[in-house]
DNA sequence: TTGATTTGCTGGCATATGCCACTATCTTGG
DNA sequence: CCAAGATAGTGGCATATGCCAGCAAATCAA
């Protein structure tokens, strides 16, 4: 019955990987933020927070990169976790425009916390999913997600003979 | 040599559905977005006014269920567009709660423009991940994003015998 | 060395989303 | 019909993201 999604226009609706992709964001975003309810951790933030860790002190560039996010929109997302001291931001010493974010004891102790809760969420997709389609995913959207996609996806159809120069 | 990422705490990034789908939506709404780009409509945008196309003149409740998307982030992001005249939102006749959107000819003559830019990044997509890989994302997102999903992942662990009462 | 360019960030503005409180309507049990 | 409860939206506040215009530091060219 489900609305007749196949008129003329049902293309958009059923094909964009845009919007499949924002949709199915939208509805993990609050399944894991009810995960982590009351940690005082958003799942946004618990990813950015573990990305921090697993970087090290990166600078807010590479983080960025790592993150397929934009730079100025990082900055405003660290703002918060800064204002309540889960992060630090401190110069590097080589070069004085880098600026490398760190997480401190408390950022670290929260993000160890959260991370029960969002392991019982991640087992709870995977049931659901299964773990075929589950993997298939990550494989997929990692590829999409990589630096080489967005390279490719905007390369200027590449000539089969000479692409160089 | 990808950064070490096995460190004891890649469990996370490699493995966190919700990470992984928004990184992806990032990098998508980046490439989508331009390449519509001076069409004077964001991917979502375009997204938003082809379900509102899709569904004819919804309410705007059922709309929001339909994008898995809050009530209120709706009511939001239909500001901008009704602001440039592309959709209009008027009252039900029969239930005086209910506003019903729907697309003003220039909002119906600007989804039909982008659709073509649209395509061709679409088509773009399917060729760069694969036809396989591509129906295999739909397919899967489109599960993570219906509310059925949502309820089960929700659900208090349904016992195998009797789960009701 | 110094001006031009590149690189790394910050800030301002705008959209995208979500939660909560509140208002306006329906619906329903008395 | 009226009060209680359910339903549909709006508005305020906060985070999430992105683009663009600076600003500062490093690098390069002459």
């Amino acid at each position: 019955m489900e609305q007749q999604v196949d008129g003329q226009h049902g293309g958009v609706w059923d094909a964009c990987a845009n919007s499949a992709v924002r949709r199915a964001a939208r509805r993990l975003g609050q399944l894991y933020d009810d995960a982590i309810e009351g940690s005082g951790l958003r799942a946004t933030q618990f990813s950015l927070l573990a990305q921090i860790r697993l970087l090290g002190a990166p600078a807010l560039q590479p983080l960025a990169s790592a993150l397929a996010m934009d730079l100025s929109a990082l900055g405003h997302s660290l703002k918060p976790l800064l204002r309540d001291g889960l992060v630090t931001i401190e110069p590097d010493d080589r070069d004085r425009r880098v600026r490398r974010v760190s997480l401190t004891p408390a950022g670290a102790r929260r993000l160890e916390d959260v991370e029960r809760a969002w392991r019982a969420a991640q087992q709870r997709f995977e049931a659901l999913v299964g773990a075929d389609d589950a993997a298939a995913l990550q494989r997929i959207l990692s590829k999409v997600a990589s630096p080489e996609f967005a390279a490719a996806f905007r390369a200027p159809a590449p000539a089969e003979d000479a692409p160089s120069e």
